[in-house]
RNA sequence: UGCCCGAUGGUGUAAUGGUAGCACAGCAGACUCUGAAUCUGCUUGUCUAGGUUCAAAUCCUAGUCGGGCAACCA
């Protein structure tokens, strides 16, 4: 695991600890479990887990289940999954904010009994106007002035099932003219006859995120609790609210999320492409999920690394894609394997080779690391090469094949083109070419040098293959900025399916196995892989400084 | 509009009053049985205006620009 880099709240953390504030560094990552993790997630996770790891503190991994209508045990199930997954490990530390449902009842009972919460009756709409607005002080509710003991009553009602949901609201007395509009009398307390996932019906009031996320911070300990820069302006209530009930204070710093180019990171429009069958579920591979992303081929390693690199900051930001794929580029390069695959085959004939041969070659697995060892390919009179290796009108630069060129045929033979083969229309439908058999394994005795290699895979041998090609998901930068709705940027292009001819060891491999399909990219078998009928994603294609 | 937050190359960041550095991207070259990887070199930056100081990206003031907040969501 890679050593986290420093940012400004492990300077803060570091002078707690020098100063003795702290001995011990305890942080959490809370996700609320209606949806799917995602790479902005994944920075959350890795701040809060590499924190922990860093200072030799815990993470906690606690659900933050205050809001029965909107979550499902799905969601939990893949939260766990994908953090296992990042390579991050909670231990005995699984907490749920639904198992302090009774602890937050009596501290909001307290908060009555102190004068410093009431029952408000009043609608949504109607709250809204004594809220008023910002540069304008608001007005006090008229129960704000209810005994203690009425609403104590009036709670304990609530708490029973006596009233329908909205009719009344517990709300914390603070002051209805801060000019922070969530001390202007926050809800702490609703009323919500649902079914919780966790709590079944034991429940019908559910506290507000407000009132709940800093009790669950201060009942588990927390020293440092991150959370993203939207709750900045929340900081304040966290802090009333131990500090008017006394209770333990963990401090809350913000930091900026991660926005990456040509994707979203909100859960909602996430969803919405889900819901509207725009992608193929939350681990379609072009999602930013954790699931996309595995389902894609990205490693842990790669996101770690990625995130590691990003930093922490206040600073808003959009992170070019482009950063994160070099990581995943920089990490598949030293563990996929090798092969040969033709996505855009051209079927090539070597007339001088013997018809009915087959030779084996031995190629390596990987061309840095011989420890990587080797596997073996066969080679036949007729191979298919990628169409783009060969041009019948070659430019100055191009060094692959043409009429009358050497190239060489990876690991195998040097050939050249003898015949350009036409239908009627003129499409080029087949080589022919004739092959130097004193260079066979790829390099010719008389030691000349060509400039091209192209990969190839034998004819007979070959397997079809379904491979599925990734692009981005959205022709704009930021569609989420955008002034039309998102999804009138998704890219039409994002997913090409093609068939492919791969070299046949390849069939075998299994859902997950990252390889190196050379010279075209990374690739992974995909959840629908199967021996009779491979499927290979495009993690990412190899930089290439030829194409552009 | 009120309150809060932020601003360093194209992008993400570092520099905590003392040489503006790193990575990505881009460009050029070397090497190469992957036009990959690797290696070398190069281009590009402190929002503006004042002030404090021997010295300011850093501290102060004002402005500009960007973002957040006004769910019985989190």
């Amino acid at each position: 695991m890679s050593i986290p880099t420093s940012n400004f709240i492990h300077d803060i953390i570091e002078a707690d600890l020098a100063s003795g504030k702290y001995t011990e560094v305890v942080t959490r990552f809370p996700p609320e479990p209606n949806g799917y993790l995602h790479i902005g997630h994944a920075k959350a996770i890795c701040l809060d887990f590499g924190t922990a790891l860093k200072y030799g503190g815990r993470c906690h991994l606690r659900f933050d289940d205050t809001n029965p209508t909107a979550e499902d045990t799905e969601y939990v199930e893949a939260i766990e999954n994908d953090v296992r997954w990042l390579g991050f490990d909670w231990g005995e530390n699984l907490f749920w904010a639904s198992d302090y449902f009774g602890r937050m009842v009596e501290c909001a009972v307290e908060l009555i009994k102190i004068g410093k919460a009431y029952v408000c009756d009043l609608s949504v709409d109607a709250f809204k106007e004594y809220r008023g607005v910002p540069n304008i002080p608001g007005k006090e509710p008229a129960g704000r002035s209810r005994s203690i003991e009425e609403n104590l009553d009036l709670f304990e009602r609530m708490k029973k099932g006596e009233f329908a949901d909205g009719t009344y609201v517990l709300r914390a007395k603070i002051d209805m003219a801060s000019p922070n509009l969530h001390m202007r009398d926050p809800a702490i307390y609703r009323i919500k006859h649902a079914s919780h996932h966790n709590t079944g019906d034991t429940w019908c009031i559910y506290p507000m995120y407000d009132f709940a996320h800093c009790l669950e911070d201060s009942i588990e300990g927390v020293t440092h609790s991150m959370c993203t820069l939207e709750f900045e302006v929340h900081r304040p209530l966290y802090d009333w609210i131990l500090e008017t009930l006394n209770l333990y204070q963990p401090h809350q710093y913000e930091f900026a999320r991660l926005n990456l180019t040509y994707t979203i990171m909100s859960k909602r429009k996430l969803l919405e492409l889900v819901k509207e069958n725009l992608v193929n579920g939350w681990d379609d591979p072009r999602m930013p999920t954790i699931c996309g992303m595995r389902r894609r081929g990205c490693t842990p390693e790669a996101i770690r690394a990625f995130c590691t690199e990003i930093g922490v900051t206040k600073t808003e930001s959009l992170t070019d894609v482009a950063l994160l794929e070099h990581h995943v580029r920089n990490d598949l390069n030293e563990i996929a394997p090798r092969r040969m695959a033709v996505l855009d085959p051209l079927k090539v004939v070597i007339t001088s080779y013997p018809e009915g041969e087959t030779e084996e070659f031995e190629l390596p697995n990987h061309p840095n690391k011989p420890e990587a060892g080797t596997r073996t390919v066969p080679f036949t009179r007729e191979i298919f090469i990628e169409r783009e290796d060969f041009m019948e009108e070659p430019s100055k630069k191009f060094f692959r094949l043409a009429p009358g060129t050497e190239v060489r045929l990876r690991g195998a033979y040097l050939v050249t083109c003898t015949r350009v083969i036409k239908d009627a229309d003129g499409n080029i439908t087949e080589l022919h070419c004739t092959h130097d058999p004193e260079s066979k394994g790829g390099n010719a005795p008389d030691g000349r040098k060509v400039k091209g290699t192209i990969h190839w895979v034998s004819a007979r041998h070959g397997i079809k293959a379904e491979v599925r090609l990734y692009d981005r998901l959205f022709t704009s930068e930021n569609p989420a900025a955008e002034e039309r709705d998102f999804k009138d940027y998704l890219n039409p292009d994002s997913l090409k399916v093609i068939t492919g001819i791969i070299e046949p060891g390849l069939a075998a491999a299994k859902a997950g196995d990252k390889f190196q399909f050379e010279r075209v990219g990374y690739f992974c078998a995909d959840l629908d892989t199967a021996e009779s009928k491979p499927v290979f994603n495009r993690t990412v294609g190899l930089k290439d400084s030829w194409n552009k």
